[in-house]
DNA sequence: CGAATCTTTGAATCCTCTCAAGTCTTGTGG
DNA sequence: CCACAAGACTTGAGAGGATTCAAAGATTCG
């Protein structure tokens, strides 16, 4: 476990459009004027991670907070029996490794892992650390980001922790569906990832994403990219 | 539901002492200096809460926050069917409507209750917004209150949402008890509470709990008072 | 191509729910 | 102060959903 490399793959893109950034209104420091995002520009570096990719890893010392473009991460952490719990999924605007902004000596608190290719921007810590302390006045920005986090942990008690099993799937189905974007078309979890999420074990996952299928619920499309049904 | 007060039996004990405030440490502004405080002073009220008080109710407009001394609260949403679920509880040190706090026209996203007497200091919103933009460089203070909510959440999901309804029920005994303070003693919530807390009905909560008090794990003390076994 | 891993599926078991009736508690009004 | 009604808790019996265990396909990856 300790001897994986942080990121199983990943390709970099060169430094950021910060200024131009498609997703502008929700992302890291997204409403700093441009001066300030000049600063970002020549430290910030996109890159492309590929499904299963790890980003943080949980008790790593905490170097750079990532922020989302595009793509879906799950957060679990680890107990010491070493099962894996999910905490939350995370979408295009989160921003990941907040937790460890607090306290400059602060590990990673959880794990992060693509659940689909990511488009995601790689911030240092030192880089974000010296922009909030000369420019607090933005901390509703950070604050968004928290209360981002928040709302995520929330969905996971309401929508994928609450009812019968079959419920929470299809909760699931439609929020991979939401981040997925245009198409609509995403990735399946497997059966382990679903049932770290939900509670349940693979094996009744597996069955119930059969029922899915044979009822026409969840449709494949190629490969292990899936769509939902369109509802009325 | 909307006819009932807001707060069902509330005691005022006039201006805090926030300079000498016990849980100083980690409660609102506590790392403010002195001349900081004292704007406070002036428009902060100390109350007692009885069991049951709800200090907030979600949807209403939100015209203050509750930086919670001592007691537990728990904090709840419900969906369009009017079933409640109880998304964490929070204890001394914990401030209450937070997410209010970012744009000047949100109501409570939920329902704070008390499930314990409360000592509790109410914040006007206004001294709060006017403190924060005029004192942006003490922004950790508040994203370290939005941590504890987090907390609170993933210890909902991890303690309260995992595992037999068994081991989910002696997790939140275990919570109240370090809640609870020195004596360990605490109230025992209602059947629905755990119940809309674990997921489960307050049938198998009642059976579970009996099982509890029989095993000798689970002792009364008086009225609804109960405290746990000491683990060696 | 083969080893490891994941998925699928069956059968038996277990936990929790549902429904229901009886008991206890609580608050209200006479 | 007691009686009553409403609501909460308790407990039993039966039903159902989900788990466990196991074995047989798929997949993935080197």
């Amino acid at each position: 476990m300790s001897g994986k490399s942080i990121c199983t793959s990943f390709e970099w893109r060169g430094r950021p459009d910060c200024i131009n950034c498609a997703v502008r209104q929700s992302v890291l420091f997204a409403d700093l004027d441009e001066e300030l995002l000049s600063v970002l520009l020549s430290s910030v570096s996109n890159c492309l991670y590929d499904t299963g990719a790890t980003l943080c890893r949980q008790g790593d010392p905490a170097i750079s907070l990532f922020s989302l473009r595009k793509g879906v991460v799950k957060i679990e952490v680890s107990d010491r029996n070493g099962d894996a719990s999910i905490l939350r999924l995370l979408g295009p605007g989160a921003v990941i490794g907040l937790e460890t902004t607090l306290d400059s000596v602060e590990p990673y608190h959880c794990t992060a892992t693509a659940l689909s290719r990511l488009d995601a921007c790689r911030i240092p810590m030192q880089v974000f650390q010296r922009l909030m302390s000369d420019h607090p006045e933005h901390y509703k920005v950070i604050v968004r980001l928290w209360k981002k986090h928040l709302e995520a942990a929330d969905e996971t008690l309401l929508q994928f922790r609450s009812g019968e099993l079959k419920e929470r799937l299809l909760n699931i189905l439609n929020t991979l569906s939401r981040f997925a974007g245009e198409r609509g078309t995403f990735l399946l979890p497997s059966g382990r990832d679903l049932g770290a999420l939900t509670g349940g074990t693979p094996s009744s996952i597996s069955r119930i994403m059969a029922d899915f299928k044979r009822g026409g619920i969840l449709h494949q499309r190629d490969g292990n990219t899936y769509f939902l049904q369109q509802e009325e």
